[in-house]
DNA sequence: CGTATGCAAATAAGG
DNA sequence: GCCTTATTTGCATAC
């Protein structure tokens, strides 16, 4: 009944503008690369297109044999009918790590590094053979393998509302070190949890501390 | 509806 | 326990 204060597109007021008040470069003249941030590692998608020597990283990691999983993995996939959507929700209900929809897409497309991908594989791998194998015991099988228990292991993320964030940006302004105890006080105030707050706080500092000094020298 | 993606939570690792 | 730095990963929403 309380006429909840929606989702404000953000009053034209606050404005922060502490220390970095808008260092926004002009976007790099002529440099029709993808996009250029600072210091992101590459992707499986961009080394493997640069045929590196013999398929394999800096780290040893064979970027072949993941880009040929990844391809086989979708189509597999595709096979059992089954949605990106499916497949992230069903490894929330094994014993491995879970993985979102994201996370599918962005292996399938090898928009990860290959640290992450080396990761996703054998679980993606592994998950694929059980349903595959259920698959044709039964299509009934397969659905109950699908939709598991939804047994979460990484802590789900937070969403902030657009009051907490301002009401968060307002006491960092403030003070971006707030005490153990400062942090539970605003935890308690804007209701979350204190962790969630704390982590908060180290986020802004280091995406304040990173986008101070932006890319000063940038690719010879 | 399923997939792709920007922004930023959450986590890992070293102090 | 908390910090920083680097990185992974997912929510929300655009395509």
């Amino acid at each position: 009944l309380q006429p909840t204060q929606q989702i404000q597109p953000a009053p034209s007021i606050t404005q922060p503008s502490v220390v970095v008040a808008n260092p926004t470069p002009a976007n790099t003249p002529a440099t029709p690369q993808v996009h250029v941030s600072s210091s992101e590692p590459p992707t499986v998608g961009q080394l493997v297109s640069k045929s590196h020597s013999g398929g394999y990283d800096e780290d040893g990691i064979n970027l072949e044999e993941i880009r040929e999983f990844a391809k086989d993995f979708k189509i597999r996939r595709l096979s059992l009918g089954l949605t990106q959507t499916q497949v992230g929700q069903a490894l929330t209900a094994t014993e491995g790590p879970a993985y979102s929809q994201s996370a599918i897409c962005r292996f399938e497309k090898l928009d990860i590094t290959p640290k992450s991908a080396q990761k996703l594989k054998p679980v993606l791998e592994k998950w694929l053979n059980e349903a595959e194998m259920r698959n044709q015991e039964g299509q009934q099988n397969l659905m109950e393998f699908v939709g598991g228990e939804p047994s979460k292991k990484r802590k789900r993320r937070t969403s902030f509302t657009p009051q907490a964030v301002e009401a968060l940006n307002t006491y960092f302004e403030k003070n971006a070190l707030p005490t153990g105890q400062e942090i539970t006080d605003i935890a308690k105030e804007l209701n979350y949890d204190r962790e969630v707050v704390r982590v908060w706080f180290c986020n802004r500092r280091q995406t304040l501390k990173n986008t101070s000094k932006l890319n000063v020298f940038q690719i010879p």
